[in-house]
DNA sequence: AGCATTTGTGTAAACGTTTACATTATACAC
DNA sequence: GTGTATAATGTAAACGTTTACACAAATGCT
């Protein structure tokens, strides 16, 4: 009982951390033997491991998680770039994200691109560097970046893109999202059949494909009634609410306005009626607002916004498995595109055009 | 010229990740100058180091960060735990926190609580395990959260808590906020001073130390001026607009209706609002609104809210300035509160209280 | 009792870096 | 030239794990 003399290592005393060394140590076997009990319990003699257990115990010992994470070559971190964590839609599909990573035991490492492409090096460096074990993509990016991630000269790191239509240098990965060109043109469809004949649409960047997408849909879906677009109609804003505050402001000041405005998402849609109202015309009665994403704000808005819905949990949680599924069973890159259902919703910021 | 026969290690070949040692090999020179090239360009002689330059460009090394992570036993990664990034003061917090964090090469891992505190145990894991070099805490957490992450066992990872009102057992600890208190305070002298008598306050979970500080604040207010409150004027809500649907929906089901209400912060403002006008209610005519944060939206609502502006962005900069002081410098924890200005923002949501 | 399995444990190498220390090359003085 | 200080490089150990392999012990068979 009367042990050793100065180097005892008892209990919370040294504080470099503690390690399996230590605990194999006091609990009197090998420093493998400690590992399996951590990782293959089932092939240590319950004895052991119960003494071990206990060691562990004594010691406080809790593994490195970066020398396992080195020595695995895993991180159990997963990447998410995405244009702006602000936009209640990301939250939500981040919500899906979370839900399934977390019950899988990874961690999110966030990357805002700010709708600019300054984070592609950032992107690279963690291609190359392999912090992660995956990306999720859920913005689009320049050039440059989409070659990083396809290059093959490092080895490529699983990656699932969502919500994102995809660039023709991305083809090949999987992703995940709605029907955006069907969607908008459903919108467009909509305020046409409500008799509405000037439709505008105000929309963000257009590097991202996705908008432009929505653009194809809005213009099938006159094209097809036989409307015509007037370029004006067509305005490209910010991405943000005073983006659009600015773009309905371009939009307002001529004779022979639109009776009806698709915003390309939400968040526009917003700044949209608060432009509107203020400028002294009434929703829907002057004019129609329909939006895109059905944001968490959109059925609290004044008028009650009239949208189209995607499933955004549903989405993230979708990418998250597809991801999952290369990242552990290091399934083979299946380019599958899944689209998932969207739908309008129908609320009061859109009635009859006055024809 | 023509050199050895099957074994070059030439270009893109092995699908193995190129290390420091291929680098080596090709430079002609030891590892150990390789990472010195890398690490301290200055104690290598220029000829070599260009040398070396050549190699690492031609096998397309980089290093592997988990080696280095593991071998430096820092992670360059700050873990931020908050509510719910679905928040847009949030948002903003951590548009500051993002700024100084990338700019100084770290990365950010995202944990949110969701107003519970089932993440206590993801935070004690990272404690323990190190998979960051610090923390950024802004949410309150439970007990047991604080217990872990105050516990000596471990050596202690620096951690700044933001926004929140620190917790007793917390105390000691580094934090950057507004004075809650006061600014409540300030908010309801406001309606006050509007000639309101009748104030009622609405917030969210009772588990965050910081709403019960604004409460704080609006009963001094009231007991300063010799208001009375009444019991069903103080009401609890998820944090939520649907929960703030919920409480203003109580708040009005009563005659002896309050003239104004305080609502702890934007979002729920923004579900106040809603009810209150589809209620019949005008704002500001038959009552005020306030609310707490200024959020982005604050000023498109319909009416443009009252609110008391949280520097949010510079709180997250400030944060993460002083965590990053801890984790670099290894400046002791100094426990230093520090105090940003808030500012009351007057719009259109209060009016005279019709007395 | 002997042999063949099976089970449990230990030994040691490996992962890719960084860095203290030893060694060698260079510069500068005389 | 020799000697000394300085600069550049190499050698090898270390970080905390995991795991292939070797070995020992226990078990099951005849």
């Amino acid at each position: 009982m009367s042990q050793s003399i100065s180097n005892q290592e008892s209990e919370t005393e040294n504080p470099g951390q503690v390690s399996i060394k230590d605990v194999a140590r006091l609990a009197d076997v090998s420093i493998a033997t400690v590992s399996r009990c951590l990782n293959h319990p089932d092939r240590v003699r319950e004895n052991t491991r119960a003494r071990v257990q206990q060691a562990i115990l004594k010691t406080g010992y809790s593994p490195n998680t970066l020398a396992q994470s080195f020595r695995r070559g895993k991180t159990q971190v997963i990447m998410v770039v995405l244009p702006s964590i602000g936009d209640p839609f990301f939250t939500e599909v981040m919500k899906g994200i979370r839900s399934v990573a977390s019950s899988r035991g990874y961690s999110l490492l966030i990357s805002e691109t700010q709708f600019n492409t300054m984070t592609d090096d950032e992107i690279g460096a963690m291609v190359v560097s392999r912090q992660a074990d995956g990306i999720v993509l859920l913005a689009s990016m320049s050039p440059f970046g989409t070659e990083v991630l396809s290059s093959k000269s490092h080895q490529a790191l699983p990656i699932v893109i969502g919500c994102e239509n995809i660039t023709p240098d991305l083809a090949g990965f999987p992703s995940v999202r709605i029907d955006n060109v069907a969607a908008a043109r459903e919108a467009t469809d909509y305020l046409i059949a409500l008799g509405h004949r000037k439709i505008a649409f105000i929309h963000g960047q257009m590097s991202s494909l996705l908008t432009r997408e929505r653009e194809r849909g809005y213009r099938a879906s006159m094209r097809a009634a036989d409307l015509p677009i007037e370029d004006r109609w067509v305005v490209e804003g910010k991405l943000s609410i005073q983006g659009a505050i600015q773009a309905t402001r371009k939009l307002l000041n001529h004779d022979h306005n639109p009776t009806a405005i698709f915003c390309a998402n939400d968040e526009m849609a917003m700044g949209c009626i608060h432009e509107i109202k203020s400028s002294g015309l009434k929703i829907p009665k002057d004019i129609s607002i329909i939006g895109f994403d059905d944001i968490r704000y959109a059925e609290i808005l004044d008028p009650p916004l009239t949208t189209i819905r995607q499933p955004a949990e549903k989405i993230g949680e979708r990418v998250m498995h597809r991801l999952l599924l290369e990242v552990e069973a290091g399934r083979s890159r299946n380019g599958q595109v899944e689209i998932v259902p969207h739908e309008l919703i129908i609320r009061e910021s859109t009635g009859p055009g006055n024809v």
